[in-house]
DNA sequence: ACAAAATGCAGACTATAGTCCGTGGAGTAG
DNA sequence: CTACTCCACGGACTATAGTCTGCATTTTGT
């Protein structure tokens, strides 16, 4: 199975506007590690800053989201 | 402007499955007192935790984004 | 009125999101 | 070789997400 993380859908979105992880950090108000971790996998960010970076990216946010495919999904929600 | 948070709109789910919130925090493997700190606004949740609450509202977490329209958007965001 | 369920809320706590400063290494160009 | 850009990465830190316990209040139902 494909593990299509935020970092991973973001940084495809960053290189194909060419831009730098700085420059993107300048764009969403974040800082410039912060965005290196988040390409890594090595953070889950909040909502807010899943909007912070779409608004950066010019992406719609459920866009975002549904780009990315992960198993955060819990174990128990089986039976209505 | 109407601010559809992501609280308000996890309410609005919730109550139209007919759950109480202690049954939303079992299903999404969350604290009950969380889940009431978020329908209230006074937390911002990270997308694992989004994923966690839209399985057990059996809706997909680019949908629950859709539907709310907040302002967590940047200032800086003018030309690409 | 009464009981029970559902929620609000406070306090204290743990885990982790997010910042800031600096360094080293890889790649590119003069 | 030197200079510059970009990024990985560490450490130390601050802010806040998320848990747990317990109690008061509201709501629902009989």
């Amino acid at each position: 199975m494909e593990e299509r993380t935020f970092g991973a859908v973001m940084q495809e979105l960053r290189k194909g506007k060419g831009l730098s992880q700085e420059e993107l950090a300048f764009r969403s108000g974040l800082d410039r590690t912060y965005i290196s971790l988040l390409e890594r996998g090595l953070r889950v960010p909040t909502i807010a800053t899943l909007f912070k970076v779409s608004a950066a990216l010019d992406i719609r946010p459920e866009e975002f989201i549904a780009r990315m495919n992960v198993q955060y999904q819990n174990e128990n929600h089986g039976a209505a």
